[in-house]
RNA sequence: GGCCCGUUGGUCAAGCGGUUAAGACACCGCCCUUUCACGGCGGUAUCACGAGUUCGAUUCUCGUACGGGUCACCA
């Protein structure tokens, strides 16, 4: 491996959803490229013909392209070694298969899908382990070449041998490994002419120069019978980087089926790419170093696969939440802004000062979905009990509330010109003109604009955001409905 | 069930024979403060279990338990 160009490559099948796991996967394909000065490819994976999704490639392009996990290789802009696209290299895989075959490392399998069915029923029912019986393995080449010529449908399997032992390396868990005798022939070439997964990945990571391999740690188990292939072909071994899963709980993978976001569904919940891409960057991977914020680029210079854990990593939300809060803080006002306003024009349709709204919200957002409902209270006033009034800290209740709001109100009908800093400065002169702490005139002013208990800024910011008119008026509707 | 892999606080994790077992999130408390938050300071909490090996095990070995993966003409 010292001697060869790092190459990468991330090769989904399009499902349609990209989730974080698999994210995660492309990530870690990327920045051991990119450590490495190499090439990250991107392979789609689509041979199974039933299984095709409509926009399917759309996602895993926009999805890589947004996360800036750009590709050296693939599909849409060729590269020497294409293309990239699996079902678009059948040729390639029967010439393979073909020659597996002759090498007496494979052969031609005319089983039928119901004798499979009913070998492995049979087996199950005498307590065996399931699993190909081995009956197409010793044809004589008349009654192959006669099947072929009837127009018999065929696969190609591998042949395993019965005895020995096989082993790979793998970055992260060591060599593994296992007996032949646990290993299944299996299929290579399906009877429609494209390869499996098992056979194409081999085929394609040989021929495209990938080294290493990343990918889940679902294919653990397979592994060994893929280097029997590389054996068999005569074919150097690349080095192998298995990912352990992300999962929901200790118990479940994260998975579409149970309802687990996707990369997509954080970004609509208001989750900022790079937040997301940090975090999962941490899940089951750590820096040498305490650093937990990290750019893509910061990533690509310390990434080591071999720092990846062997066990699997639980998704938790609120630690993404807390990086995403801290990416959000970071932003520019603009930036913030811009972000921010389509999640905040769902919760007010009307007008007010959009940027000191931002100004108060970016540092009380940890998830720009939330925004919605912090804001819900500036189109209309809610519904609100007058015991809001009440608070020990404050020292407030119902009565001086009251009291205080009639100080305030004429206070504010005096202000010309409505900006922040008047009302700040006019609301604190009368502050010190009854000599009372700013909470007693303050908190009712917010709960008499707000109805809310907690709220993205204070009375002035509250009423600076809202305009003069809506603030009046809110502060004449509470002394009415204090009375 | 067979085979493979894993197990440090609630979560992500550092550790790689001798440590007061880092750090972060969450949680709790205090400070700041016109609420909440931000920010600052502090705190609670972890080596799954049992045998070995060793002067000494979270670190090594073996069992047990628990969890995951895999046993498709899916990837």
């Amino acid at each position: 491996m010292a001697l060869e160009r790092i190459r990468t490559r991330f090769a989904p099948s399009p499902t349609g959803y990209m989730h974080v796991g698999n994210l995660r996967t492309a990530l870690y394909a990327f920045l051991t490229a990119r450590r490495n000065n190499g090439d990250f490819l991107l392979r789609i994976e689509d041979t199974d013909q039933t299984r095709q999704v409509e926009g399917a490639v759309e996602i895993i392009y926009n999805t890589l392209t947004e996360t800036k996990l750009f590709w050296d290789e693939g599909p849409d802009i060729g590269g020497p070694y294409g293309p990239y696209v699996q079902s678009e290299r059948k040729d390639i895989y029967k010439k393979y298969a073909e020659m597996l075959v002759e090498k007496g490392a494979a052969y031609y399998c005319f089983c039928t899908k119901e004798r499979l069915e009913e070998v492995n029923r049979i087996k199950q029912l005498s307590g065996q382990i399931p699993g190909y019986d081995n009956h197409c393995r010793n044809l004589s080449k008349e009654e192959i070449q006669a099947k072929l010529d009837a127009g018999e449908p065929y696969v190609i399997r591998q042949r395993i041998p019965d005895e020995g032992q096989t082993y790979f390396d793998d970055l992260v868990y060591g060599r593994i490994t296992v007996d032949n005798s646990t290993l299944d022939d299996q299929v290579l070439l399906k009877a429609d002419g494209m390869p499996t997964y098992n056979f194409a990945n081999v085929v394609d990571d040989h021929l495209m120069l990938i080294n290493p391999v990343i990918r889940g740690a679902e294919y653990l188990s397979s592994a060994p019978k893929y280097n029997l292939l590389y054996q068999a072909f005569g074919w150097e071994i690349p080095d192998y980087v298995h990912c352990p899963p992300v999962m929901r709980d200790a118990q479940h993978k994260l998975s579409k089926r149970h309802g687990d976001a996707s990369y997509e569904d954080l970004v609509a919940m208001g989750y900022l790419k790079e937040a997301i891409l940090n975090y999962i960057a941490l899940l089951g991977w750590s820096p040498k170093s305490e650093q937990e914020k990290f750019t893509l680029e910061e990533l690509a210079q310390v990434f080591d696969p071999a720092n990846i854990s062997k066990s699997p990593a639980i998704f938790d939300i609120e630690k993404l939440k807390f990086l995403n809060g801290e990416y959000i803080r970071e932003l520019s006002a603009e930036d913030f802004k811009e972000k921010a306003m389509p999640f905040i024009k769902k919760g007010v349709k009307g007008e007010c000062d959009f940027d000191l709204l931002c100004s108060v919200l970016q540092k009380r957002c940890d998830v720009l979905g939330d925004l919605t409902e912090q804001v819900d209270f500036i189109d209309e006033m809610p519904e609100y009990e007058i015991d809001l009034y009440t608070n020990k800290k404050m020292k407030t209740n119902p009565e001086n509330s009251k009291e205080m709001l009639g100080h305030i109100l004429p206070v504010l009908e005096g202000i010309e010109e409505w900006t922040m800093d008047n009302i700040h400065n006019k609301l604190f002169e009368l502050i010190g003109q009854l000599g009372v702490k700013n909470g007693l005139v303050l908190y009712p002013l917010r709960v008499a604009v707000s109805g809310k208990q907690f709220t993205p800024g204070g009375g002035v910011e509250l009423a600076a955001i809202m305009g003069k008119e809506k603030t009046i008026a809110r502060v004449k509707a509470a002394i009415e409905k204090l009375a």
